[in-house]
DNA sequence: GATCCGTGGAA
DNA sequence: TTTCCAAGGAT
């Protein structure tokens, strides 16, 4: 017996009922319907990003923003600002901008995964598992954790990310008809907290049984994985520019890195090449140290320059604009440039 | 299909 | 310390 012949979902959805995790998204067990805009709003901000970081930002979102027309009615820079520290900064504006559309219609998602798929920061996770959450369509839901489950259940051997289809259609032998929103839940709370990537805990799954990948002895060996490419070092500096309590602040461009957000001027750094060194102006700047910080597919030194003089600066880049620094924590800057100002702040530039 | 896009926690 | 990676999407 194994999973290719077993009713895994009957003995995945038993599991679930006793052991689903409790989550403030969720509807308590045997309550009323989910609100697909808590779920829409739960999944985009889950993309990438582990629950325990998610909770306060849904909190926070929630209330300032209760429905969907509160949140479309919302100014983009607030939106923004509320986003900050959550990373993937283009989840916000396509959230605003899917807010915006749903708005448009009355309120009501659509409610099939291909009216889904349409709207704007929803890929096909995300569609199927909104479809299936909120409102009970059966649709294959998967995530990293149902890669990993699926892949260990049949001991698939193609290593990710070519693997994808092939896990796709072992995973639609296994969806059911019914509950489908719990048993994707239960997929990903089974690979959360059984299933895990490292260690997994196969003496309390209640698919072990039927597991191929548990029956070859080793199953943290899957899913198997393609070989990842170095992570080159960037080299970048960031700019100070400090009059009368007051930094200057500007607004990066819309696409790309950090895009939308409040930042400090900065020479040009990219994860293509280092910045050019090169100041906003021209100025006694001080060195104030560097802010080491990890991206997704590169690194970065960030050396941090402070120039404070009471003499009328002009830095240039239109789109600034001088910012309080008693109110510096509602600038919205992420976690980058938050790590350049707790550096320049500590430097305060009092004179020897 | 490959690349780009954040962050913080775990081991 | 460094590396890995988590409820992925857009281009």
């Amino acid at each position: 017996m194994d999973a290719r012949s077993h009713d895994v979902a009957v003995d995945l959805l038993a599991w679930y009922d006793t052991h689903a995790r409790k989550l403030p998204w969720r509807s308590p067990p045997g309550g009323r319907a989910p609100d697909p805009y808590r779920v829409w709003l739960s999944e985009v901000m889950l993309q990438q990003t582990t629950v325990a970081a998610v909770k306060a930002y849904f909190a926070e979102f929630t209330r300032r923003w209760p429905t969907v027309h509160d949140l479309a009615n919302a100014p983009e820079g607030e939106v923004m600002a509320a986003w900050a520290g959550l990373g993937y900064y283009a989840r916000a504006r396509n959230l605003l901008a899917c807010a915006l559309q749903v708005s448009a219609r009355g309120g009501a998602f659509p409610e099939t995964e291909d009216g889904l798929r349409a709207l704007p920061g929803l890929g096909a996770y995300t569609a199927a598992a909104v479809a299936a959450i909120a409102f009970g369509q059966r649709a294959v839901v998967v995530d990293a954790n149902v890669e990993r489950v699926v892949s260990r259940l049949f001991a698939i051997e193609d290593p990710l990310p070519g693997s994808r289809p092939s896990i796709r259609r072992h995973a639609d032998t296994i969806t059911p008809d019914e509950r489908a929103g719990d048993f994707a839940q239960a997929m990903m709370d089974l690979g959360a907290t059984i299933c895990t990537t490292r260690n997994p805990r196969c003496l309390l799954c209640p698919l072990s049984t039927v597991c191929v990948a548990r029956q070859t002895g080793e199953p943290e060996r899957f899913p198997v994985k393609a070989a990842k490419k170095a992570r080159p070092q960037r080299q970048g500096r960031a700019f100070w520019i400090e009059r009368e309590g007051a930094v200057w602040l500007v607004r990066r461009p819309g696409k790309g890195m950090l895009g939308g957000m409040r930042a400090l001027p900065d020479d040009g750094w990219s994860a293509r090449q280092d910045g050019s060194g090169k100041a906003p102006l021209e100025g006694a700047w001080e060195p104030a140290g560097v802010v080491s910080h990890g991206f997704t597919h590169f690194g970065l030194d960030l050396h941090v320059a402070t120039y404070r003089g009471n003499e009328t600066v002009s830095p240039g880049a239109d789109g600034g604009e001088w910012w309080r620094l008693d109110a510096l924590a509602d600038a919205g800057l992420p976690t980058l440039f938050a790590k350049a100002v707790r550096l320049a702040l500590a430097t305060t530039g009092v004179d020897a």
